[in-house]
RNA sequence: GCCGAGGUAGCUCAGCUGGUUAGAGCGCAUGAUUCAUAAUCAUGAGGUCGGCGGUUCAAGCCCGCCUCUCGGUACCA
């Protein structure tokens, strides 16, 4: 590995759209800190590197639906996000945002060197445009009925009752949603990024250059790679984001993805006029900290453009992490499934060290993992407030009860103590190792260690007890004590550090200072140490109660607005439009699951005209076999259609419930096949 | 279906290029102890390492098949 001589930490940003919440901090932030805190006590020179992510079509659609400007959005997010990042800790060197106009500026500059490059290809292509708005739209801007479910209201990109997506030029009907009139397909340009043309030189850096990636990391990496890489479009037609800066590119914008991680380059811009040391320096090493939905465009698209570009550094290592549930379910913004990051900071007071050991030592690294309240509970009471914080309590209150506070001079050291000496230099090791590594959770397992190395030697040794027939041997006792605590003051640092900071404070300690770490005194005798208080408050089961309520009632929130969902009645249709289709009763004879689909079974059904091939979309909640035999409704005048080689020749009615789950539409008693339904 | 990641003690996870009785933390049980926020310390119980088969003197680790979870992708009239 190249030895470099600085480090650039960036950390995803955060879409504006919404606060941040504790799989954000987990996934990103709070190891991102961790790894950065650790760099800069050693008195490394590394930059961290954050800010929001303000583009985009989601935040447009957020602002209409509220009647309010994207700017209003973004502001309104990007204020709670970056207090709430100060407030827990996150150590950013800047924490900038994607409507800034130094990052319009580099973004679009960024464009522009790579547009005279001639590293992006043009394409024009048939867009719906909004005739009276004056505009093309965007997916999302066009509703109409879904071509497979027939429902209204579906979305250009994807229909929410089916779940499918979808091509906005396949919809019926389609209607802007912005002066509701019928859109016209008119033609747009666009510049793509022609990753494929990057193929072979990610083949190379990735899967043979940074084998030592993280496997989840290098095997999505791998598994995109062997899909084969396909031009995306770096532009669209949208009004708010960064202008395309081309001529005949009016109301086109850049594609967020494309402008969001060069935010990370603007934001170094805007913090130091040296940012291209920090960038394009071979010795300076670029680390990106992200979740594992951002995986791809980190390793691939990123590194794709900055290769383009030329000058940049490509990341050395992109550390990703899994994701983290929340009691057993995914995290979900949209229903309220969160911990939201600036609620945990006023339900808990000053306990932000609490939360980010939590996060840490139940870290998502390998795979996706739970928080639950309780464990959160469990590891407050059982290891901050029992372990560490015990130890640094019983330590300083013997040392003020025998010693006013005045560290003593050790006597002689026997075996036992020298054994407990060094092994502090073993611990801060291991930890030091697994911050190296990326393994965060092993790493504060291992400063944990610290403490319980502390309260086995206060245990061995006896000091009260010693107190009463050999006072001499106390001082070595309560010397040694000391010197572990004031080790682990610095070695919590990186994960606590606010409560190392508290912890300096008792003990009359200034800045924290890496290269005392492991040392064997770093107090020396005759130094006055402050009144101790306690470190960590025990969490009552009410207070747990009161975050386990507040879940329990987003679930009933949304079971309430599920059952309101229901779609509103389409339009009405004459008795004749009725008529036109053909239902019918029918018995399905033959059921199997169609080879290499998920979804899709072939059904034989009677229908009492004939008995003919039905391919439906249902085998992931039938069983072929749980099946034949069934009476079912059939529609059987629809146009037959091709699915995966085989005829379909009807379709069979089903009932979908908010949810997507379906169940047959039969006739309630049996009934001879073939009988009409009207 | 295809691709990727994962399935190891009640919970969360370690286990390097295969090598003696499979480890840690928390929880649990028992004992010791009282300086300390009834905290601590010691000891112990608890695992057919997802399942079946194979290679090997030897497999949690290698190979094949199967199964479950998560993600990506195809498919849903």
């Amino acid at each position: 590995m190249t030895n470099f001589k600085r480090t650039l930490v960036t950390s995803a940003l955060p879409y504006a759209n919404g606060p941040v919440h504790i799989g954000h901090l987990a996934g990103v932030y709070v190891p991102a800190d961790i790894y950065v805190r650790y760099l800069r006590l050693k008195g490394e020179d590394v930059l961290f590197i954050g800010g929001s992510d303000e583009h985009g079509v989601p935040i447009t659609l957020k602002a209409r639906n509220e009647g309010v400007t994207p700017q209003d959005i973004v502001d309104k997010y990007h204020t709670i996000i970056k207090k709430s990042f100060k407030e827990f800790g996150i150590s950013f060197d800047i924490y900038s945002r994607t409507s800034n106009k130094i990052h319009h500026e580099t973004a679009s500059g960024f464009f522009r060197t790579l547009y005279d490059k001639g590293e992006f290809i043009e394409k024009e292509t048939e867009q719906y445009y909004d005739q009276e708005a004056g505009q093309f739209l965007a997916d999302r801007y066009i509703t109409g009925t879904c071509p497979h479910c027939n429902k209204d209201g579906a979305y250009g990109d994807q229909c929410e009752s089916c779940g499918t997506s979808l091509n906005a030029t396949d919809l019926i009907n389609p209607k802007s949603t912005i002066s509701g009139s019928v859109p016209t397909l008119k033609a747009t340009k666009h510049w793509y990024l022609p990753l494929d043309k990057h193929e072979p030189f990610l083949r190379k850096w990735i899967l043979e250059d940074h084998k030592e990636w993280k496997s989840n990391v290098y095997g999505q990496c791998k598994s995109w790679i062997d899909l084969g890489l396909q031009p995306r479009a770096v532009s669209r037609d949208l009004d708010w984001g960064v202008p395309i800066p081309v001529e005949g590119a009016e109301g086109k914008v850049l594609y967020v993805w494309f402008d969001a991680p060069i935010g990370y380059i603007s934001a170094t811009r805007e913090l130091t006029p040296d940012w291209e040391k920090y960038w394009k320096d071979p010795e300076t090493r670029l680390l990106h900290f992200i979740g594992k939905d951002n995986i791809v465009f980190h390793c691939i698209v990123f590194p794709s453009m900055l290769k383009a570009e030329g000058s940049y550094n490509l990341p050395d290592n992109v550390p990703a992490n899994e994701f983290l549930n929340l009691e057993g379910d995914k995290i979900s913004t949209s229903r309220n499934w969160a911990v939201w990051l600036h609620e945990y900071l006023q339900d808990f007071k000053d306990k932000q060290d609490v939360l980010r050991y939590v996060l840490t030592s139940n870290a998502p690294e390998t795979k996706d993992n739970d928080f639950t309240w309780k464990d959160f509970q469990a590891r407050n009471n059982n290891e901050l407030v029992a372990i560490y914080g015990n130890f640094v309590n019983r330590t300083l209150v013997l040392t003020h009860k025998y010693y006013d506070g005045i560290v003593p001079a050790p006597e002689s050291f026997n075996s036992f103590d020298n054994e407990t000496l060094d092994a502090i230099k073993g611990i801060v090791d291991k930890c030091e190792d697994a911050i190296k590594n990326f393994k965060f959770r092993e790493a504060v397992k291992e400063a944990m260690n610290l403490a319980r190395l502390g309260n086995k030697y206060l245990a061995d040794t006896e000091p009260w007890k010693l107190i009463k027939t050999d006072a001499e041997r106390v001082k070595t006792i309560m010397y040694i004590s000391l010197q572990i605590t004031a080790n682990l003051s610095l070695l919590m640092e990186p994960f606590l550090p606010f409560t190392s900071k508290k912890l300096r404070e008792m003990i009359n300690l200034t800045e924290p200072e890496w290269s005392l770490c492991g040392l064997k005194e770093i107090l020396k005798p005759g130094h006055a140490i402050n009144q101790p208080e306690l470190m960590f408050q025990k969490i009552e089961d009410q207070e747990i109660e009161v975050q386990l309520d507040k879940l329990l009632q987003s679930k009933k929130d949304n079971e309430v607005s599920s059952v309101k969902a229901a779609t509103p009645a389409k339009e009405n249709i004459s008795f004749e439009e009725f008529t036109k289709m053909d239902i019918r009763t029918g018995t399905i004879v033959e059921a199997e699951k169609v080879a290499k689909t998920k979804k899709l079974l072939r059904l034989k059904i009677d229908t009492g005209i004939d008995q003919r091939t039905v391919v439906s979309g249902i085998a992931e909640f039938f069983r072929p076999e749980e099946i034949i035999g069934r009476q079912v409704s059939i529609l059987v005048n629809l146009a037959p259609r091709n699915l995966k080689g085989i005829e379909s020749q009807g379709m069979i009615l089903m009932a979908e419930d908010a949810d997507g789950k379906l169940v047959f539409v039969s006739p309630a008693q049996k009934i001879a096949n073939g009988s009409i339904v009207s």
